[in-house]
DNA sequence: TCATAATATTTGTGATCTCAAGTTTCTGGC
DNA sequence: GCCAGAAACTTGAGATCACAAATATTATGA
């Protein structure tokens, strides 16, 4: 089928097959640094994005761009490490507000110079300009997806 | 930690976040169309790769950019529906050569325009030009990667 | 007030994915 | 010819992801 389905022919697909293929190799390269720290990408990333004040699992879903369920398992295991706890709203029974724990602020604040230089190493092959030029490119082909999540949890805040 | 993580703050993390967020929601996108069809897009990736002579099952993950070990999951419920067989190799009794089934190869015929005019939906925020640019970015982000893993694969079989 | 719709989470299923063995089968060197 | 080392797969554990069903709670409208 190679014959018929040769996506190099089409430079659309193979920019596309392009896209995919560079983010793989990139969160490949940078699970390795959370691997180091016991911890995995969607741990990392659901962790960093918890505020002080705590916030409601379905709007740290949100913000991590994973399904409730989904983000339900990771924090079960970040509680059984520790890293995370699980307390009641006070306004409503229905909501689960996830904090962070002292264990868990101190992951996140020995991990993220190594997250941020790791980017800017990964990063490296595009200046200043050409990483701007990137992000509009990305941001267009997105379009306003991302505006209507985070309008869905400001909402449910 | 949000006052001190703030991945806003700096461009290159944003930009990075934004590859991540877009590829995913494009990822997303796609795999409407293939659950279509009763697959999954790690199954429709896969069974795409497979030339018509057959292709040994560590091969193919390098072509579907998959662990061995992965591929051969894979491949266990392509073949439990009946979209692929595995066939012994002549010359090395290791090897596991991966052939598409007759139902197999007309699914992918079937699928391939619906996936070609997907990914070009998707695209299509950005023309000719731009997309050739962004393609020309990621490839110097991904480095040469891809090639050194076609390489392997090519010495392989 | 009360039935009903909407929300927030959890739980369960099936499929991936990464990584680390374990098995069988070559290959090269002595 | 024999054996250590490499290669091709398979299998298993732990985690994620997409999705659907179930539960608990709150909000709404007649």
């Amino acid at each position: 089928m190679d014959h018929r389905c040769d996506d190099s022919a089409d430079p659309t697909v193979a920019t596309f097959r392009r896209l995919l293929r560079t983010t793989l190799s990139m969160k490949r390269a940078l699970g390795a640094l959370f691997a180091e720290a016991g911890l995995t990408g969607a741990q990392f990333h659901t962790l960093v994005r918890i505020p002080d004040e705590g916030i409601p699992l379905t709007r740290l879903a949100a913000r991590s761009w994973a399904d409730p369920g989904n983000a339900s398992g990771v924090v079960d295991r970040l509680e059984r490490d520790g890293l995370v706890e699980r307390r009641a709203a006070p306004h409503d029974r229905r909501v689960v507000l996830v904090h962070a724990t002292q264990a868990g602020r101190s992951v996140v604040s020995r991990l993220w110079p190594e997250y941020v230089s790791g980017i800017h190493r990964i990063m490296e092959p595009l200046n200043a300009e050409e990483q701007a030029h990137l992000n509009e490119l990305l941001e267009r082909l997105a379009g306003r997806e991302d505006e209507v999540v985070e309008s869905i949890a400001a909402a449910t805040g």
